[in-house]
DNA sequence: TTCCTGAAGTTGTATAATGCAACTAATTTG
DNA sequence: CAAATTAGTTGCATTATACAACTTCAGGAA
């Protein structure tokens, strides 16, 4: 029963995910770093939240969502807006500087990822999409 | 033209490349990393290499092969031997341990990955496992 | 042959991303 | 009200990596 598959498959996430652990610090080519980036889009897409919610659903510890956080009021990306109704809670809310960056961290890097896949079908573009996203699901889960 | 296509893989690749870095160290379940992984599989595969061709082919620093080796040195996982031919180098050998520690070490890893994809169908993992090879293949080139 | 250049490898230092544990302050519960 | 719990922060440790400076050796040029 496929053994070969789950062996290919566990090979290459072996590779991918060292490849995609390879530091280089994107230098000059933007503000936003992709431990940051997640986060900043949770908060584009869902709205304010707090750090609580942002661990939970990014499955994080609380401690690095904190940081996260911090690092990107510093650089005027988020407010940080006391919960009015709890004293010990904050929400975190994007700012319009925070949407630029997004967008501009977003654009480039889809340029490269068109670049990887350029003469790739939009077959393949599609299953491999839809399949990275089931994945992540299946990790998600468990 | 294969916008969205693209927008779901960038997304999803940002996402499993967060999973992929999460630390958890794998305590007790085995005494090889993540780090050393590939390294001690080029060295089961290929045979006995140095530090020079094991990055390049790793696309690794040299620094960083080179402490990793001297890891698996220390757990008696490769033997590191002289080059008779050339007085700087070295060719680093995997040893019996070394091997069944590999063996040991992917075993665990399919067993995750086998719980992960266990209700698709082998066509699903086919698929994900070629395109995450063609993916890799591409980031290799460029 | 000697000298200079470059290559193999190591080590020091820095950075990024994360978790765990201890802490503070505020809220909830009994 | 006191005790337990919760939101968030901070200190410390770990993993994985790169870059730069260094050591030792090799190989060609003068």
């Amino acid at each position: 029963m496929k053994e070969d598959l789950l062996e290919t498959i566990e090979l290459e996430m072996a590779i991918l995910g060292r490849r995609l652990t390879s530091v280089t610090p994107n230098k000059a080519q933007t503000n936003l770093d992709r431990a940051t980036y997640l986060l900043l889009l949770k908060l584009f897409v869902q709205g304010s939240l707090g750090v609580k919610v942002l661990a939970t659903e990014l499955q994080l510890d609380m401690s690095t969502v904190s940081r996260q956080a911090a690092t990107l009021e510093h650089k005027g990306y988020v407010n940080k807006i006391p919960d009015p109704l709890d004293g010990r809670a904050y929400f975190y809310q994007i700012t319009e500087l925070g949407k630029t960056e997004l967008l501009t961290y977003k654009q480039m890097r889809m340029e490269k990822f068109r670049g990887l896949v350029k003469e790739w079908s939009d077959e393949e573009c599609e299953a491999f999409g839809r399949l990275l996203k089931k994945f992540n699901q299946a990790l998600h889960q468990k």
